[in-house]
DNA sequence: TCAAAAGTGTTCCATGTACACCCATGT
DNA sequence: ACATGGGTGTACATGGAACACTTTTGA
């Protein structure tokens, strides 16, 4: 049987219990292999498992704007002004924290050759930890891990984001390395230069520079971060296995 | 000077005054048109404008759950069953509704040959809009609109997404049109078919099966969407200028 | 003199593009 | 007959993959 009517004022909704964080997947490539950061979390539920950095968003934030600021927090870095947390995609689901009902949108954040990270407030320790290591991680975790891996992949072939992860002025060889440990397969170094460099707006040259490499063989030339943003051509990834090309 | 501590519980941020959303972008392509699934505002703000179809997400549910329902219950469709609303972003501005604080979560989804809607439950009207004639919206569904564009677009060269389009049996023009309208740019016939053709798990034909398109002309086979879900080799644009191939 | 890393050249083939042409149907 | 839309063939250019080769440095 139908109980009383019950008023609703337009705010009906404005009290459903809803809390809304903002997590990031930070990534950097160092010495070759992709790592990610992550933090020990001091609190229940997951205490002591390591989890992705990220937080509450405040009331007068954007969740762009929240992930900047825990990115600054959790990192310790002072300076975030060159990052651009991107979005990747919200995860909604009921259940997802046992503590209560929350909304979170993930981002991925790419930085270069990273200063080590120290704990914030909210994390008892924060590590760079090798991607394929990173595993079991709090929460669903573990599944915004990867589909940012993917994200950022698929992301690579068409957008000059691997400039990113690349201090200012680099060689070809290191930008080579990041697109091999994001893939995770070798690619023809004559062939990525060629690629690289018939790009419009990808890479431009810093004149008369060179850098020793590995403390052998040729100086190699270095680049700075182009202006374009979107690849034509796009660089593709090689085709895993027998797809058809 | 610092005030009297404030003691704080986990739940502290279960009660900021969030409320979460998830509105579509419903697209469908009508006599070689992109159009879109909009309703009219009943109630402030934005009393009379049109507006992308939507509604809060309750406290049981994720927002793809919500999604669905919300697209079952303002388009009247009884059939929602084939359709996957796919995320875009979320939308988290402050200031974005003047009521309250709201988060959006964006969908996309793909109709074929649309029947017409029927206003549901919240909305006081609802129709298909040329998506060229559908400025201006309410709130920032404007950009909501474009962003969904974009991204759809985008999606239709690496994915066999073109088919959720299609209704279950089509023909290879009816399949071309919804490429040039999506896209805004005439393809090659040809060279469509053959793309179309060559790539394993787009489309399969329907054996013997034939139907008359314009009521002129020589009937075309017809076909059913493939098993795969993406496109290798993927289906190009068209380059818009003069941009390096 | 050798190893290591950068940089250049060349060949082969898959794919995209443009466009000419034929086929089947309704008027 | 002819207009309309479906379907086939072909020639050319472009871009990627593979791999041989040269250059410059440190050990």
């Amino acid at each position: 049987m139908p109980g009383p009517a019950v008023p609703e004022g337009y705010d009906k909704y404005a009290h459903e219990p809803f809390a809304v964080t903002a997590d990031l997947a930070v990534l950097t490539v160092r010495e070759g292999a992709l790592h990610v950061l992550l933090v020990e979390r001091g609190e229940e539920p997951y205490r002591g498992h390591w989890a992705l950095p990220g937080g509450f968003v405040q009331p007068d934030e954007s969740a762009e704007t929240a992930a900047r600021r825990e990115l600054a927090e959790e990192t310790g870095l002072s300076d975030v002004s060159g990052l651009h947390p991107e979005q990747l995609r919200t995860y909604s689901e009921p259940g997802r924290d046992p503590r209560m009902r929350v909304v979170t949108v993930a981002f991925t954040a790419l930085l270069p050759d990273p200063p080590e990270p120290r704990a914030g407030s909210d994390a008892a320790r924060a590590r760079w930890v090798p991607y394929a290591e990173a595993r079991p991680l709090a929460f669903d975790h573990d599944r915004i891990l990867a589909d940012a891996h993917e994200r950022v992949g698929a992301r690579l072939e068409y957008s000059s984001l691997a400039t990113a992860f690349c201090p200012p002025e680099f060689t070809l060889g290191e930008l080579q390395q990041i697109y091999e440990a994001v893939w995770g397969a070798g690619l023809d170094r004559p062939n990525f230069r060629r690629k690289v460099l018939a790009t419009p707006g990808f890479v431009e040259p810093v004149p008369g520079a060179a850098r020793l490499t590995g403390g052998r063989g040729k100086p190699a030339a270095l680049y700075r971060a182009g202006t374009a943003t979107a690849l034509h051509p796009p660089l593709l990834r090689p085709t895993p296995e027998g797809r058809p090309a």
